[in-house]
RNA sequence: GAGGGCGUAGCUCAGUUGGCAGAGCACAGGGUUGUGGCCCCUGUGGCCGCGGGUUCGAGUCCCGCCGCUCUCCCCA
């Protein structure tokens, strides 16, 4: 047997239901909220995601699927959608033709991490963007967004964390004043936030080990590096946000792993998969575009995971139950002709019907009507197909009686609403 | 990358001091010549993850490998 291969996943009969649910869902509110979607490669040049991404990020240096194709050219599966849209928006000039583009994407991404409970190699991302608008009503819309889509997906327990990570400026302040209180601490720290000193100490304040975390508490937090602008900014987004009564909570050590956000960054904890675990997240970015070839615009995104959005789901909602409107059992030989005319009839109208050929018992078609939860059996056998009537059964109440062939899609469409 | 746990029927899992491979669910047939769900009876289905070792004898004990899973790291 082929198995399929470490951390990626198939999508059963069973769940597909479900994942229909989200997407169909996900996409419905982006849609209110102004977004439209885009569908960009699952693959693209791996120097997009360098650039994009930056090149010291763990994603970049150590999880992406990346290979040479046959003429040579440097491949990579998406990490995440950010670096693809904004390719396809630069390419495109999209911004061009309009100053303001939202835009969503529903797809796999590829990371090749270590695979445990919510994390796999392929995984589903909702994701969405606002470019060209830097005002801090964007950020609010945007998180609201993200907030929308879990709500209406019927997910509980859901907190908004926010922060802001300054612009450039603020950064590299807010680094040097960290690194000078962290220094006497150094040979405490964790051997991670040793090697986090100085690749990227912020990540240190997001450290889970509890003597890191001790020594965390007291360092210097990030908004009060923040510039006039910056906090300004910040601030208005949580004024907004309490206006649009989206429930958040400020987290001032929250810094996010990839490294091109910029002032607003956010993330959606589902309390009950856990703390370390976000269902979302998210921010803004002032110089990616740029970066890729693009205006020199600010923009702002978000991606929620599938998977864990599907955990974090309430079980057995009976709307995702199979339905079937009509099964045709059809009794011997004679009236097979009848029987799947009528069975191919039913389905042009727009009704789903559903039928076996082989001849089984009335019992065995019965127990696979109840199978795929038909809400009518139509039975033809000899005596029906003499007088050119079926019998219908409903399954709910077990009411049985004749009706003439001619007169099924009526009673049936009647029986629909 | 580091560390735990687990691999027995399609699924969930029992399996005693080493002694004939089990249950429930699911599937198929029957109890009803043409009537589902509930109930009863019967049946199909196993390289006991793979390879080696110990033993008269291994699902069980030992070693190696593979796979899955969880925690840490990191992230969606």
């Amino acid at each position: 047997m082929i198995r399929l291969i470490k951390g990626f996943h198939d999508i059963l009969p069973d769940e597909t239901p479900k994942w229909g649910f989200i997407i169909r869902t996900a996409g419905e509110t982006l849609e209110r909220f102004g977004f439209r979607e885009i569908i960009t490669p699952v693959m693209e040049r791996t120097e997009l995601f360098e650039r994009g991404i930056g090149q010291v990020t763990d994603i970049v240096e150590k999880e992406m699927y990346t290979f040479e194709d046959r003429s040579g050219d440097h491949l990579s599966l998406r990490p995440e959608a950010t670096a693809g849209i904004l390719r396809a928006v630069v390419e495109h000039s999209l911004l061009r033709r309009e100053p303001i583009l939202k835009v969503y994407t529903i797809g796999p991404m590829f990371r090749r991490e270590r695979p445990s409970k919510g994390r796999f190699r392929q995984f589903f991302q909702i994701n969405a963007e606002v470019l060209g608008d830097d005002s801090p009503f964007t950020d609010a819309e945007a998180i609201t967004a993200a907030h929308a889509i879990m709500t209406n997906i019927g997910a509980s327990g859901l907190m908004m964390e926010i922060n802001s990570v300054g612009c450039q400026q603020c950064r590299d302040d807010f680094r040097a004043k960290l690194r000078r209180f962290l220094e006497p601490h150094l040979d405490e720290l964790c051997p991670d936030c040793r090697r986090r000193y100085d690749l990227n100490p912020l990540r240190i304040l997001d450290c889970k080990v509890d003597r890191c975390r001790e020594i965390a508490k007291d360092a210097p937090v990030i908004s009060d590096s923040l510039d006039a602008g910056c906090k300004e900014h910040f601030h208005k987004v949580q004024e907004i946000l309490s206006l649009l009564e989206v429930p958040f909570r400020v987290e001032p050590r929250m810094v996010r792993g990839l490294d091109y956000y910029t002032r607003t960054a956010f993330e959606i904890i589902h309390e009950e998969l856990g703390r370390s675990k976000a269902v979302g997240g998210g921010g803004r970015y002032d110089t990616l575009l740029k970066e890729l070839g693009g205006p020199d615009a600010s923009g702002i995104g978000f991606a929620i995971g599938v998977e864990r959005l599907a955990m974090g789901m309430r079980e057995e909602d009976p709307s995702y139950a199979r339905r079937t409107d009509v099964y045709v059992a059809i009794l011997g030989e004679k009236a097979r002709e009848a029987g799947i005319r009528i069975v191919n009839s039913l389905r042009r109208q727009g009704l789903s019907a559903e039928t076996r050929y082989s001849g089984m018992s009335l019992k065995a078609q019965m127990k696979v009507a109840d199978k795929v939860r038909a809400k009518n059996v139509l039975m033809i056998g000899d005596d029906e197909l003499a007088r050119q009537e079926v019998t219908v059964r409903d399954m709910q109440t077990g009411d049985q009686f004749r009706i003439s062939m001619d007169g099924i899609a009526c009673y049936l469409q009647g029986d629909k609403r």
